[in-house]
DNA sequence: TATGAATGAGACTTCATTCAT
DNA sequence: TATGAATGAAGTCTCATTCAT
């Protein structure tokens, strides 16, 4: 996985020390910035929990905002990376998708933390790179959207071509909300029965009757 | 409106005087923090905005925190006070559901950028104000339930009695993502098709076919 | 007792009003700085004390350090008229001199944080201020020398001359250092003990042999 | 001299460039804080003064009361330091008593303001540098215990066991006095006056006859 | 490339004093 | 005379960023 493909200046020229850096500039920052927010970190903790100098860090990016997009666009991909492998689209729509429902929303309940934390912080991103960001997230959108739409033409699914996002974006908000409700939800329910509950209500939506 | 129940201290006797200045105190915060960011917006800055010293700002609150507290409590009863008195239950529980639905969502459209703000800064809240501003976000999320429980009682409902919880919940963010993800839905659809369609898909799943 | 022969200014017309309330101001603030010292106690927590409003506090002193000076003349006043009283000139120079030494020492232990309290703020007074206290203390000081006078007149003690003075304020600091060296003393000696030692060493020195 | 043995946090590596900065640190501070003392002395003045930027400042040090810790243990460690190597302990123990009381008690003249400064600002420190602070005092007073005592051994002193302590405790303050009564004692007395008057009669005490 | 000391603007907060009521 | 809200200068401390080595 490329961490960044969103251009971030660096003074280094060697592309592959870039990246290898980077990774554990994200992987140093990640951890503090879930646990103590960006505006708390400080770039001297995160240039001493990898084991650098903040002159080397400052080698590696331009300004502190650099490693909040580092580790945005890193906690997006890791959660692309680890659905999409894992989604079929198969003939039996119904079950792609319940499938598909329970992939993500095991791992939203994994990465917990950094969900609310993309939900938190985004805004302390400049416009530019919050757009960057919320392209991210509909590129992750367009794999549920992709599952429906294939179950509409399969007749599986009834859903408006119109609503189809919606839909996509609903099956997404229900996963997420696992996440920063958690203080209601999961002293509430078992993220086996989150996850049964949810799938059901949501195809009974769009299930032909 | 009382705007806070919560105990804010202040060295100002008059309690009136504390509750006049503590609005115009919300006033001037809550645009700058909206569009700032709780960090980035200075104690001189709402001073300045709301025409008195940045020591009077400190006479009728403790710390910067505070200020926040005062804002969140602020925007929650906002939503609350504007959603409560129009809300009824009456026998048509569909009804009354959609009713109470179109209120809310309206609402946040109307408060989307305070929606945005309460999910990103409730962070910088301590511990024990974090669970304060939750509380307030579950006695919101009863108006719905009693309203399922009503549709339940009178079989216009049917939810399991576990899932009427899960159920508030889900109305509930299915409104405030109008806020969040307006970056996606505000483009594809209206306010209006948005309540019919999200309000439709919801009485699917509970009504009895 | 006459607290203040130093000239404060006060709006307030009514003399005798004047040296109530100052009185009033010197009760509350003794405490306070003693405890927490001149620094570290504001003007609000000396007015709440006693019971009066800031405002009102102001009619009676024109700065903070006019309070110190209060505070300061209160401390010497009271020792000062504590000692005066009981000392007594005898034809039996020893004993008067054991005597008022016992006396002072026993107030010094008796008032011990006052003391440090005068050792340690004199320095916030300005240079006028600070004058007028070591003229307190030279009148205090003036007491040891009398007796001591009168025993060499007498021929009970045999000083030079010029050393009476030094001898007072021996006597004096003697005292003075049970109370600000107490961290070594007072875990080492009973104040019984030390009058007693401390007495016999300076008569020593004094007395024909 | 090693400046601080107490421990102060830094968060700069170097320990040699630590020892050199503080040195300069001390430097500029002790002037300021003897003549203006230490809460009327702001942090931007003493940064001025030795000629580095606030932030460098606070490179070396964690809290203003650090470098009061730092100033008081520079003037022990100088007053120490200057005694220390000059007191001997020969066979004729009122000689070495003289000689080291003269020592001593012209450092305290030469260092007067210093002197005057610890009797005040001690107070400033916490209840734990406090402590440390008296630590250093009881080592000081050691050096006379140790002349006294082995006078007694060699009896030339007659002193009670017990009142070792005591003894070797108004030598030292009879010394301090010298500084922080000078508006007294200076103008009536020259300082080699004063050390032979106090010399001789301590040791007339504590001859025996 | 790597280091880490140096920078200094700027943040929050306090508090002696004033003044309108 | 009494009140207490208002003032704002000033204080301590932080931290992103730079730059000489």
């Amino acid at each position: 996985m490329s961490i960044s493909k969103k251009e971030i200046e660096s003074s280094v020229k060697d592309k592959e020390l870039i990246e290898i850096r980077r990774k554990e500039i994200v992987n140093a920052a990640v951890d503090l910035f879930v646990r103590k927010g960006f505006h708390r970190t400080t770039i001297r903790e995160i240039a001493q929990k990898f084991g650098m100098s903040v002159g080397t860090l400052y080698e590696y990016i331009r300004t502190k905002e650099d490693i909040l997009i580092l580790v945005c666009d890193y906690i997006n991909s890791t959660v692309r990376m680890r659905v999409k492998p894992s989604v079929e689209i198969t003939k039996d729509s119904a079950q792609s998708l319940i499938n598909a429902i329970e992939i993500y929303y095991r791992i939203i309940d994994e990465l917990q933390d950094y969900i609310i934390f993309l939900y938190q912080e985004t805004k302390s991103l400049s416009h530019e790179n919050r757009k960057y960001i919320f392209k991210s997230e509909e590129d992750m959108t367009a794999i549920f959207e992709d599952i429906l739409k294939h179950g509409v033409e399969q007749k599986s699914f009834k859903i408006e071509e119109k609503n189809i996002l919606l839909t996509a974006h609903n099956i997404m908000v229900q996963g997420q909300m696992w996440a920063f409700r958690r203080w209601a939800l999961q002293k509430n329910y078992t993220l086996e029965r989150y996850i049964e509950t949810q799938s059901k209500s949501i195809l009974e939506q769009i299930t032909t009757h």
